[in-house]
DNA sequence: TCGAATTATTTGACAGCATCAATTATTGCT
DNA sequence: AGCAATAATTGATGCTGTCAAATAATTCGA
């Protein structure tokens, strides 16, 4: 139990799917006018002050002061607008990110700030494992937050592989071993809070697409690129889940003329070139060199070492046509190309750019790439902005 | 002007959201009963009562004969089930496909279901030609019509590339040589008909979801193989149209080890290897055959001509592959594989099937595959589907 | 300093729509 | 014929979003 006292309380109520509208779009695009509101949902500026009434009283929206004088020449005459915003620790949630040697877990406010961290390292994978640290994570965090416990709204688990977010079971996670794991339920009746089991990369994307750069974006598009490869898709205004659980598969695509053998056995896969296992692996024989970090690696191509610089520019190369596939399969108006700890970037941009526009067919090219580097934390971040879009959406 | 006379009572009215959910139900779900729709639509049995009770006025739906008595053995007793559906001629709907050389138009029901066909060869490509030929063919299918003409609600145009259907303007099509051509209104405009103009693929993959094989499925895909290989996607129950107009660029993605240089100029195209021109070219250079049509190379492949084998197993196999990407990106659990004209199927089908399973990773490979022939026809019918399925979403 | 113009927000009457629960309809089985 | 079971209808009810008018808060000019 993290929750001691009632948490009851706690409960986001939006009842009908007008205010969800509403509520989502102060919670992502406030501070914002009443009229805006009304605007960019299609609803009436009356609708939006009487749902927003409520929750005024409730506390999780405030008004902000009238930023009248404050535009100062040539304003605009008439009443200021009063903007709305989503009070970020009038909730509180939790996120997890289960890897197969740690868990990190932080705790955040209801747009996805990191408040606190938690870490605990993994001995072993089994689902008794696992949960017990991903329970003890939680509660360590009730911990730190204190009194504030009581707003918890829920934990947000974040896995590799086939989650069934229904029903909280993880069908298959060939990473943790895993097949037909039921999770939420025994982590619930452990902590006494709402538990949502989201896919790692799927979690990722929606907070991306919430609290990120794919805000204003109606179909976006998230690339990893880490020890895996991974896609995850927001398409017409909802994240895509693929009918069996999965969608954004991209590290195993048989592309052109890669003649790695990868990990799947099979060869042409983005992974088995781009992967930083791969990209690691490259550059250690090419130069002899003894390296042990990443960050070694692309030291040695900044300098210009020949293989290292050939390494990593076949890993951009990869990754831009892996890009492409994207693009051109889902028509994106936004990409972003996310590593982990990867200050990288600079080394591959060229020719993933590069590699992006030679494959981008038509108006596939006008999509925007951006990259940018990720912490470890984002991934449990993630895990939180997926319960928080549950929560909202009333699916608890 | 094709509705000479009133015409105006032919629009379709649904007012609100959830009676467009029911007549859709029923339309491609039908004949079902009402406590079946009212589950399906997440509604109760009385809204569906008195969203209907209209529609049964009108005569656009009706109530079959309740077939009792109809099942025999251990049947539940209770009062049975007075299914509804649609009457496909209470409306009519023109559909045209408009290719490079011809322009092809059916007349259908609301169903899709195709009552005549039009065709006319174009001399020309230029928008005024193309819109001359669209015009006089939907005048032709009119007289074809009658008196029925005046229950007409409308024209859907397919076109080739990257077709803005909100403003009817075809912004970019590559094969027609077009760039920013408003189709609908000029069209409308003679025709005293609503035209909606839709991506060829996308007005395909509508039908097939409505009226085909994609009727159960909320995640579905469309992959087409002719002279162009294209992808269709459905996803969380919307038809995925890409930020700029266009998804589903299949034909020119960088795919393993394929040699042979595209007409794009790249590399590595599942164009350049498996659409039926570059089938016949193939079995052309293996065999030195004076080959003129595809199925007269088939027949060398059926006989077990090495070359000709050859060149359908290397399509099958650049097939198989795009399916896997389809299917690991997107996770449908529904591909349609069609291809226009081809009875062929059986030659590829077995590689197709086989590579598909070596790349399809995780659960993606659950993903059904079905194979059919398609007619030319049947684009023109997309896009008839297309303009029934803007009519029943009331938008316009 | 005042008032006109302008824009934002609130208010209350109103209408539409879906639900609920009770009723009616129609069958199979005994 | 009567009972059990299922389907469809009906009318009262309550909620919710819209509309149009009123109110609030500002800038600008006289």
């Amino acid at each position: 139990m993290i929750a001691t006292g009632t948490g009851e309380d706690a409960r986001l109520t939006l009842r009908t799917p007008a205010s969800v509208d509403i509520f989502t779009r102060i919670l992502t695009h406030g501070p914002i006018g009443r009229i805006d509101v009304g605007r960019q949902t299609g609803l009436s500026q009356a609708a939006v002050t009487k749902t927003v009434a409520p929750l005024l009283l409730d506390g999780i929206v405030a008004v902000d002061r009238p930023l009248a004088g404050t535009v100062p020449a040539g304003a605009a005459p008439g009443r200021p607008v009063h903007p709305l915003r989503v009070v970020p620790s009038a909730r509180l949630v939790l996120g997890v990110k289960v890897n197969p040697d740690e868990v990190i877990g932080v705790a955040t406010g209801m747009t996805a700030g990191i408040l606190h961290v938690v870490r605990r390292p993994l001995a072993s994978t089994s689902p008794a494992a696992v949960i017990g640290a991903v329970a003890s994570v939680a509660e360590e965090l009730g911990l730190l937050l204190g009194d504030r416990a009581s707003r918890l709204i829920g934990l947000g688990v974040a896995v590799s592989g086939d989650v069934d977010t229904a029903t909280g079971i993880v069908r298959d996670s060939p990473l943790l071993g895993w097949r037909g794991v039921p999770l939420a339920h025994p982590l619930a009746a452990r902590l006494g809070v709402p538990v949502r089991v989201d896919n790692d990369v799927r979690a990722l994307t929606i907070a991306e697409h919430w609290f990120g750069v794919g805000r204003d974006s109606g179909s976006f598009a998230v690339v990893t690129i880490g020890s895996g490869i991974g896609c995850g898709l927001y398409l017409n205004d909802d994240v895509v889940s693929g009918a069996h659980g999965v969608a954004g598969e991209l590290g195993h695509l048989p592309l052109a003329s890669l003649d790695a053998v990868c990990v799947c056995g099979r060869r042409g896969c983005v992974e088995a070139v781009a992967s930083s296992g791969a990209v690691l692996r490259a550059v250690r024989a090419a130069t002899d060199a003894p390296l042990l970090t990443l960050a070694e690696a692309a030291g040695l191509a900044r300098e210009g070492v020949p293989g290292a610089v050939a390494a990593f520019d076949r890993a951009g190369t990869a990754i831009g046509a892996a890009l492409a596939i994207v693009a051109n399969l889902t028509g994106p108006d936004t990409v972003l190309v996310a590593g982990e700890g990867m200050q990288e970037f600079e080394l591959y941009e060229r020719t993933i750019r590069t590699t992006f526009a030679a494959h981008a067919f038509g108006a596939a090219a006008d999509c925007v790439l951006v990259t940018r580097a990720h912490t470890f934390e984002d991934w449990a971040r993630g895990a939180a902005a997926s319960l928080i879009r549950a929560a909202v959406r009333q699916e608890f």
